[in-house]
DNA sequence: CCATTTTTGTTAATTAAATCACATTTATAG
DNA sequence: CTATAAATGTGATTTAATTAACAAAAATGG
């Protein structure tokens, strides 16, 4: 049998980081194999679902055995690209943006906050984990001398819009936004949206509606 | 025509948070009425999708108009219970914590962190924004004395499976992390995540494998 | 008041995701 | 080496979500 060339479905490829992850701390716990089962107890996620996802990525289990987590975590972290540090730029930091600029993806070496931006006179220059806050109309050179593979943005949702323009225009392509607003961008450039509150909110409202 | 007696799909209801969000700010703008294919355009849904979630919950539009949202906002705020406080309980006052803490929900009225716990006792009895920093042993007791709706963690992924099992202990049943550590809990207890890292691979992931 | 336009709500069609069910493969034990 | 047990990978099926298409309803503009 040969990897499919069916088009790998999106649910599939969110589940990766996931997969890779458990896989990791698997290792990391000594573990050398896992079956499908076992694994689906670990996250929650029906065994045959995780079979068809890896079936995605190539023939990786062996029937009567189970998978080579060396083996998966090496595939997976191919598609993932975890041998190249990822930098990321940080725009706003506030409360929350320094909380995510001193962590800093400690447990992800690949993820990296190489540049921090602010709009405040006060925050520009202070220095966090190394990472010294500039003006936000540093960036744009920043971003043609340094690699920036995505952009965390922390700003107030009333800035959002404004900050996503000046960053389209410096050729960034890949935003997370932990403020919900709704933006307008080119359609080469991808937003995605943590949003706490409706977290929250679908939290508490999906244990009203008393589970099936 | 009378209100869908259908069950109510997952994802509609997991879109009414961004609908009440987006029809509050409108209300703010002073705008009176709505068609799903304005509304469609600012939170990039299908006016279809959005017409067919709003069925779910009455006949809430009139043809040849669109919606009047005032009413929307009526309806949704009942759904997601926006007229009683939602209490909630942090633990872990970290630099994430305490971020989440500092501005606590500050553009949700209705949702409140009302008491927030740590294990550090350099953490324990400090004061922010009127919520004093408590042992998380103190929980048990609180949560008798107040209605505590759901809990956000915010504590390291090691300690999330045992904090997890003295929630439900307590009785809680609804809980977010930002740990993405799976952990086992009764059927009768939710758990989300918010998994920043996930998200981040994702972000970058999906650019990658440029557009369709 | 009537004709035209707009926009909803929903049935039908489509697309996408999850799960079932099982033939096939491999491991293991005797 | 053979028989048995275990687990994969995937067609077939089911379930869920989205989108299309359009009849019916309401508004608007003579
Ligand atoms: N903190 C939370 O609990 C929380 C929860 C949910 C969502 N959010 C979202 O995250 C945002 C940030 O939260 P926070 O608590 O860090 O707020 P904050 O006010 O502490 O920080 C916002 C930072 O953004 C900077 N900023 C403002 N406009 C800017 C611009 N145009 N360019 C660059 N920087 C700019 C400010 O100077 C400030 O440092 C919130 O507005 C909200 O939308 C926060
Ligand atoms: N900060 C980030 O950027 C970030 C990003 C992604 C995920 N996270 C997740 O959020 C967690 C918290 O992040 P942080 O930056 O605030 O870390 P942090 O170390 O600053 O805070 C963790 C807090 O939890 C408390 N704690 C530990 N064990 C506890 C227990 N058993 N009961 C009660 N409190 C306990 C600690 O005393 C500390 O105050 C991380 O471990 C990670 O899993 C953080």
């Amino acid at each position: 049998m040969t990897p499919h060339n069916k088009k790998i479905p999106r649910m599939s490829i969110e589940r990766l980081p996931i997969y890779y992850r458990t896989l990791c701390n698997l290792a990391d716990n000594g573990y050398l194999r896992i079956k499908s089962a076992q694994l689906g107890k670990i996250i929650q996620i029906e065994p045959t679902t995780i079979r068809r996802d890896f079936s995605y990525f190539g023939d990786l289990g062996k029937s009567g055995y189970g998978y080579d987590i060396a083996h998966l975590i090496q595939i997976f972290g191919e598609i993932l690209e975890v041998n190249e540090t990822q930098g990321l730029a940080l725009i706003g930091v506030g409360n929350l943006g320094r909380a995510l600029l001193i962590n800093n993806f400690r447990r992800n070496p690949n993820l990296e906050i190489v540049s921090a931006y602010d709009a405040d006179p006060h925050v520009i220059g202070e220095t966090i984990n190394e990472v010294t806050i500039q003006s936000l109309n540093e960036l744009k050179e920043d971003s043609q001398t340094q690699a920036i593979k995505g952009v965390i943005s922390t700003v107030p949702s009333h800035a959002f819009q404004e900050v996503v323009d000046y960053l389209v225009a410096c050729g960034i392509t890949s935003i997370l936004s932990f403020a919900p607003e709704p933006v307008h961008v080119p359609k080469n450039v991808h937003v995605r949206y943590l949003d706490l509150t409706s977290e929250v909110q679908n939290l508490l409202l999906l244990s009203d509606i008393a589970e099936v």
